[in-house]
DNA sequence: CATGAATGAGAATTCATTCAT
DNA sequence: GATGAATGAATTCTCATTCAT
């Protein structure tokens, strides 16, 4: 069964030596990053906030990056890859489609429970980053659509889905539903209950799926 | 029919004389401040960007405004109310529920056509405004929520709708597609067709309207 | 008599009201800055250190002036040219060679004495900012210097010079000669005698005329 | 005849072995600043600059200087010293004025040709740095100008020169006549004519002796 | 000797906000 | 109301210098 660890979260699997150090320093700042952005936002957060938090110098976090901005696009890029190249990995395994659908909501809703601060940063702050509409940027995301896309495109010919809606369109629509799930959780409108934590976001991973394949409507 | 102007758009309906000029130029700030934002985003905008967009002096926003956050705040709740008072007009209107779910989406996705600049500073400022974890204005965005889990609940008793999924999270879940849709036209991540910009959007809320209701998985 | 206080020492005979005091401030500035520049140096002088000696705010220099170079580009153009019309005056005016460059000579030197800190600016820190190999500054400076070759064109035409040298070095020769002695009291490398500072420009002045014109070499 | 290439220009000349090693990495990056000086200007110029330029890690510069100022202090006194020398031994030739005026001309101008970063750094960093007031500097440019008063008081003894001229202001002026023409170069606001660069230097030293020891007004 | 990671003081610059006119 | 000059806190970024390896 595919898992939400499936994210790789650590680029430190690296070699030994004096490239390990260098690695080391480098991926705290980003881990750094990453939590002071979560909490304080990214215009809010300052250098030395993510220098302190990685109980760095200053002035080092300027030796591996080359400002501020920087920090966020190179989280952005060595850590979506890991998560797309998740999803592109469900999307080739021969599963049946509502399965894959459920993979990822399972995947991206873990995410959220393993590596909120990640979650937070991707939703809340790349998003909205001005370099979000680069085209680097704008096709690693669009891989990631792609890649549902794909899932939909798939379905459909194999008669699994509906062949009169259009596959984009509708990979948008399963995307938004959980995306905006994960900003509820986020900003803490909707709160997972107290009673089952871990339940709730496979409750609702499978609520959304259910809702994607077969609709709110009654059947008639 | 509900139509999209149905959201209020002129707070400049006021009195005349001396108080006509003073919203006048309030109103004028806060025209300005939603174009300047929209083009620069609420951090990167300076007060000066948004006085010389209003054509007048800096210092006056001063006047009208206790700061430059004071100035997003209003224009969420003056502009947003009005347009959750429309959502909250159809979900009490008599007509069936996918009749109101169109309309919310007609409503949504006209918006974007008609004042394009309102709903990116919706989608991509006040969404992630560090104030928007305010109890104001998660309030106000609340209101929108609970309209839209009106129609569901009301939908289910009814027996229109499944009895058996979360009309809160079914809620989000039809939002959700809605707003990323929107945000990819924002971000222009996919683009009306030029053939037909006209009928771009309400083809989409139908295709979001019939996914929620009846999915896309085929029909066993 | 050509007098070194023809040097236009004061842009400051402005218009009155609102005018005056925005000129005062930004004249303020710019002599402050020619002071500190003159005692520390372009380079070692902080920003704040002109704002003090102003005895302003830090910010306001940023209200007049984009950033600390434009204050050195400002105070070159602004009273460069003062100096470059009075050159030219001497240039035109209906004198004898000799006299012409005894009242450059006088001119410069003068300057010295009056407005040291100007010279020091004009010779140790615009000379050699970057900005200096500007074609706007260049054109400054080539004024100067063609004002000059033209003086010794028309002597040459008339017969009061030989005809035989180039014109355009002898001028850099007479202002080098000029300017080396400047740079020699600017770095207190030669001092003026304590016993007539009054007289000792001039009499240094009448020298390096004397030289240029009819050299040191014994008569034959 | 005196040549230009007089100009020591090899510390390298040195003993063979380890220490030969040591003295070739601090020949390498006393050459390397120069050329950087040159371009970039002292304070511009970044030690990590001279070092890549140099070819070794900007941790070794630190070995062989105490700091980045007294790498230009080094460049003076080892550089420099090459250079007053031969103006010394110039000074010191049993030949006559003229002749030696003219070697100095020559020697000047034709350094320009060779080791146009040299002068460049000389004309344009050195003399403005703040420690040029130091004693040490102010006591080796002293030397140079020693040297050439020395030549014009043997030239008033000899009845070469004129008597009635202060022999210390005559020798700024005939040196500033000469430094002027090397900055115009180095500035590129005169430009050797494409046609024959070899002889323009030789052409323009003798235009400034002539200057210097005829002048240039018309003999009645 | 060599390396380059690490440090942190220092300075420029920005811009929200205040206030005198 | 209206103006925009004035203020200065806040932050980013640079770079000389040190130091562990």
């Amino acid at each position: 069964m595919l898992r939400a660890d499936l994210v790789k979260t650590e680029p430190s699997s690296v070699s030994p030596g004096a490239t390990r150090a260098r690695s080391a320093k480098r991926a705290r700042i980003l881990d750094a990053a990453i939590t002071v952005f979560a909490r304080t936002g990214y215009h809010d957060a300052r250098v030395s906030d993510i220098a302190r938090e990685a109980g760095i110098a200053y002035g080092l976090v300027y030796h591996y990056f080359r400002n501020k901005e920087e920090i966020l696009e190179t989280i952005f890029e060595e850590r979506w890859t890991g998560f797309v190249e998740t999803v592109e990995a469900i999307a080739e395994a021969p599963t049946r489609t509502e399965e894959k659908l459920e993979a990822i909501a399972a995947l991206i809703l873990g995410a959220y429970r393993l590596r909120r601060d990640w979650v937070k940063v991707f939703v809340l702050e790349i998003q909205r980053s001005s370099r979000f509409a680069e085209p680097s940027q704008l096709r690693a995301v669009g891989r990631f659509f792609q890649a549902v896309a794909k899932i939909l495109r798939a379905g459909q010919a194999q008669g699994a889905l509906r062949g009169d809606l259009d596959p984009e369109v509708a990979g948008y629509v399963f995307v938004g539903g959980l995306e905006i799930v994960i900003t509820a959780l986020v900003l803490g409108v909707i709160r997972e209950s107290d009673a089952d934590p871990e339940a709730y976001a496979p409750k609702v991973a499978r609520t959304v799926v259910e809702i994607f394949l077969r609709g709110i409507g009654a059947r008639s």
